[in-house]
DNA sequence: TATGAATGAGGCTTCATTCAT
DNA sequence: GATGAATGAAGCCTCATTCAT
């Protein structure tokens, strides 16, 4: 009984009864994150007091550590979030693609959507990618949704598609390309202009990587 | 008063006394900016309390305090002082190359190689680039040992030696991309592995921005 | 209202509905008056939140309330509970004997016996005995059943069988070794050991006491 | 000389200089000591706010956690400053008498006599003696002090002054008489009856030791 | 110039208690 | 009766900054 009581504490709630009660009991955990995201972005780990979180959310500090236990355990659980969010919008049918170029530039593609798309969360990624304030587990979980793509590479170079260089060192530099592509396209607020810049940088990074 | 402070750094000092106090005074100064580089790079900026930056300086909180007044104009100061430095590094005769393209490609090994020789300095860079600890003014300065950049990229352009794309997606990528193969390069400490590392990066990269 | 919760506690409830409702309600009461007796004395009352006597006890942070108003009334509850019980206990016929010395001797073998027999209870007492989280009324409550000691001892100098001395002291000395006296049995482990202790105990006190 | 620094830190200042600037560098320390000691012994441990204290003391909040990193520091060096302070009080002397009980006697009325006269460093011996606040090392420390007390008691039955029982137990109840002892000559504020009530306490005791 | 004790606002977190269900 | 999410005051501790020496 004490350990079903336990559990019970810090799950979403498994929907028992009807749906209402499951989506308002965890209303208050997404103001959180969603505040979370928004200041943790704008202004950085240490510099987002979780008295401002709670207070902008719209509610009382004893409920934003109800649901997560330290500040630590905030950051955490939204890196995860935005990491498999992000990588499942970057997978969006990929594989309809015949070669391994042709899937990454599919795969780049998402990528930047999503990322000009949900301008904060793609801050967020970039900002905490390497933050010590992520637990190492979770910046492994984060990874593990990415490590096909240097399996895609090396297919790509076997295949002749891809240029014959250092998988890691196109990896590093498709992924830092595609920050700065995103950063520029984001800077641009006219949708064709956007568009048209868009396909201008992967023209850009995959003239690169081409055979 | 803070001018004032700052203008002393490069002056050695008029005259009033002997050299060796001037150079005495400043010591103190260099241990703590030297100190602060490294801890702000590990840390953080709020991930460092001064008191820690003065002890690993060893020397008083006081004396933090008393050559530079907050710990804002501390990491303001690190932060031209090292954008400048780059951006001088960087430039090391670019201009004997004859096209846009090879001087850009030249200014590109150079930021590379000096990454590389300098890490805690390029990463404190890459970690304060947006940051708001350092003030706007510091920004715009920083910026301004760059902006010539954008110019040698639009000669490229109307040369026909460089792709005819948006200038600033171009630069915007290219620092990107550099971002990405320092890190690379710099994991690699086989000299000679990193050196075929750094020329493959560059391939990559001026590939891409051929016309 | 307190008073109204306090009462239940020693009528099994009137009637109303069946006995297996009042039995099951009060089971609750029960395991939280024991697991907050435990948790008080390993941790004190201080370093003891409701919500882990709740969480041990195998009930919701509201049901405590339920029963209890505040923290202070669980305790107090406790403290009358445990005393009387003490008290109680002390007592077993110790009016067989004849003499004050004999009757105060069997009185000091009962607490000693029951001391041992119940550590947590007896490690209550001690620690709560002037502490200022149990109110006036509930240690006044519990000074009250033993009263009649202060009588027994000034009825022994009376008789002539226990020596002259200030009653108060003599009360307060005898009092304190019992607690010496528990504290050094319950470490011996090995009952005969502990019999022969508890022995050599009440002789060392009562030949301090003997006219 | 990073070292140096310190070590200067958290000691009690080695009089460099004047006296002067030793005694006043500590003065707010004192302060923090003498106020946490009242204080505690009044309202315990995690009833007593770190804020209490030092508003009492007359210093900031920063100042207390200058001189004692935690809570937990300034009580462990309240404990041990009191413990070697009974120590060495109740030690005065006593090797000018001859037996081993004589010893002990003219130890326990040192002890009584310092006890009465330092009521607040007495309540909080006894308060803090099996508390959990304190280190296991400042336990260990201070019961290093009281350990030739055991020996003594052996001495003594060895002798053949002191009656043959489990010295263990001698001691255990020798020690708790003392505090009860202690409380009710305490309450005595009469010169001369208090020191008849000492006198009486201490035939009890003493009279239960004789062999 | 240099020191380091002193300050106090502010940060993270705990916890007794309430209340709608 | 029972639940547990929600509250917010209060606790411990940190740290940028000041100032007398």
């Amino acid at each position: 009984m004490e350990k079903t009581a336990e559990k019970r504490l810090k799950q979403p709630k498994p929907a028992k009864g009807s749906d209402d009660e499951a989506k308002k009991a965890s209303e208050n955990r997404e103001k959180i994150l969603s505040t979370a995201l928004t200041l943790f972005t704008e202004r950085g780990f240490f510099g987002t007091p979780t008295s401002l979180i709670s207070k902008e959310a719209g509610v009382a500090t004893g409920t934003l550590f109800f649901y997560f236990a330290t500040k630590e355990e905030l950051i955490d659980t939204l890196y995860r979030r935005i990491k498999s969010e992000a990588a499942q919008a970057m997978c969006r049918n990929f594989n309809t693609e015949k070669t391994a170029l042709a899937k990454l530039r599919r795969i780049g593609y998402n990528a930047i959507e999503w990322g000009i798309e949900n301008p904060a969360k793609q801050k967020f990624m970039e900002q905490f990618a390497h933050s010590s304030f992520v637990s190492t587990t979770a910046h492994e979980e984060g990874m593990s949704h990415f490590l096909f793509l240097q399996d895609l590479v090396r297919d790509g170079i076997r295949e002749g598609s891809i240029r014959d260089i250092d998988p890691g060192l196109l990896f590093c530099m498709m992924a830092s390309s595609f920050s700065g592509l995103i950063a520029r396209a984001y800077a641009e607020k006219d949708p064709s202009l956007r568009e048209r810049l868009v396909n201008e940088g992967l023209d850009f990074i995959f003239n690169g990587m081409k055979a």
